[in-house]
DNA sequence: GACAAAGAGAGAGCACCGCTCTCGTTCAAT
DNA sequence: ATTGAACGAGAGCGGTGCTCTCTCTTTGTC
């Protein structure tokens, strides 16, 4: 049962590669993350990282599986915090955790939002539970807002959706929100992912902004006006106005 | 003045490297753009190329330009056919138009609003110029609604954004807008960029939504309505109540 | 303890990449 | 006609992912 040298130099040498691979993705993106650099790093040749890696494709999705494991710890560790306040503060913190950990991993978050890496399709049954953790975690939040009749109604005639895939979403997900709630969940992660891209890929220029984090604040406030979010939780037996006053 | 056969021949060539480095964008994405592989097409060795382009980098910032130019000329000549229709069915237009050129230039779109080429960084002076052409019309669309009074209020008390930012851009565009409809124009353009993005790399996994078409058509509805765009234009003179009954 | 099997690393090699340099050739302006 | 610029070819440098073979060491088994 315990384990042989030969099988803890294995494990070392394991995590020598994804630590090395990580800071090499760090510091020159995912175009840059090349085997033979690693194995320069790991003071070995190359052939010999092969023993440990099939391909850099599969150390790609080593370094996917694990950013995405760790965006989403960062984020419910955030929440943990803030379990007991509001929604919209809490939404509030899943969304700067978001932020403040993309731009800590500028490089790892490209890897999980941004291009595609061309050749390379990430194997489903590897990255799509921890890809997915974050935005459940995201969808959970509006569906016990909306479960507490807490979500103001959406200002507007709800278009038709793509009712079937949100069926299913309901199945599996375990999830009561109409099409337009979940509509606007998603009309929410776009916004969220969209401003977190557009800031950290400097897509308006080096010089538009000079405070991107005001940006960033105003608009997960008017995302969270979006969803409907209300500042402190409503007892949920008073109903809800049809045009419910200002916030703050 | 007129042209020797020389530089006839010379901007032929020009033309040609474009041509094929735009194929092999399209085919292989923007890491497999290789210098190398365009000479071959071209029918010449890999260091000619280097005549007629100074780097690899060089061509990215050629077909970076180009890319921009050819979204922004779409987007405008699909705006052009409903030039005199109401604000929400020009904003459809605008968004229809940016969806189905990405789905018909992904790799192009990549290029524009996906990852940035690491080590890569586009000389601004070529490119902000086209860059900003298509978000640029989308603020205009959404100024003249604006100035029109056919914008519904924001639901909610918009929190400060940057403002001194938000200063600047109305200085140096003309805008009249106040910090709450610039806000909510870029709210609109995150959640824009993100259905397009989110649709175009997968990033909700291949099985999750069977009609695509049909999500992207709901969020430009619900993102209409957060931009508070009325079906038919109402005349300016029709004081906007505090409190609009739903559109439709 | 001897021995076969499996693991690990080294090294050579293949085909590709961006990019530089030199060398003849061809074209165009003087 | 001459001369300088433009052009293409070819060799070469260092880099990449990846495969193959070879040797040495560790491991489990008889």
């Amino acid at each position: 049962m315990s384990p042989t040298p030969r099988e803890r130099a294995r494990a070392q040498t394991e995590r020598d590669i994804i630590r090395i691979a990580r800071a090499h993705l760090a510091t020159g993106g995912a175009a840059s993350l090349s085997l033979r650099a690693v194995a320069r790093d790991l003071g070995v040749v190359s052939s010999a990282v092969y023993r440990y890696v099939r391909s850099r494709d599969e150390l790609l999705t080593l370094l996917l599986v694990e950013g995405y494991t760790e965006l989403a710890d960062t984020v419910d560790a955030a929440l943990e915090h803030v379990a007991d306040q509001d929604d919209r503060t809490r939404f509030y913190t899943l969304g700067n955790a978001m932020r403040e950990w993309a731009k800590s991993e500028p490089a790892m978050y490209a890897l999980l939002y941004g291009t595609p890496v061309p050749g390379y399709d990430a194997p489903g049954e590897q990255t799509t539970g921890p890809g997915t953790r974050v935005i459940l975690t995201f969808a959970d939040l509006v569906e016990q807002a909306y479960r507490a009749g807490r979500l103001a109604p959406w200002p507007g005639t709800t278009a038709p959706g793509p009712s079937s895939d949100y069926d299913a979403m309901r199945r599996d997900l375990v999830l009561t929100g109409d099409d337009a709630t979940i509509g606007r969940t998603f009309l929410a992660w776009h916004a969220l992912i969209g401003a977190v891209t557009a800031e950290l890929f400097g897509q308006f220029g080096p010089d538009t902004f000079s405070d991107p984090a005001a940006l960033f604040a105003q608009q997960l406030s008017l995302i969270a006006d979006t969803l409907g979010l209300a500042e402190a939780p409503l007892p949920p037996e008073q109903p809800q106005p049809a045009c419910r006053p200002p916030l703050g």
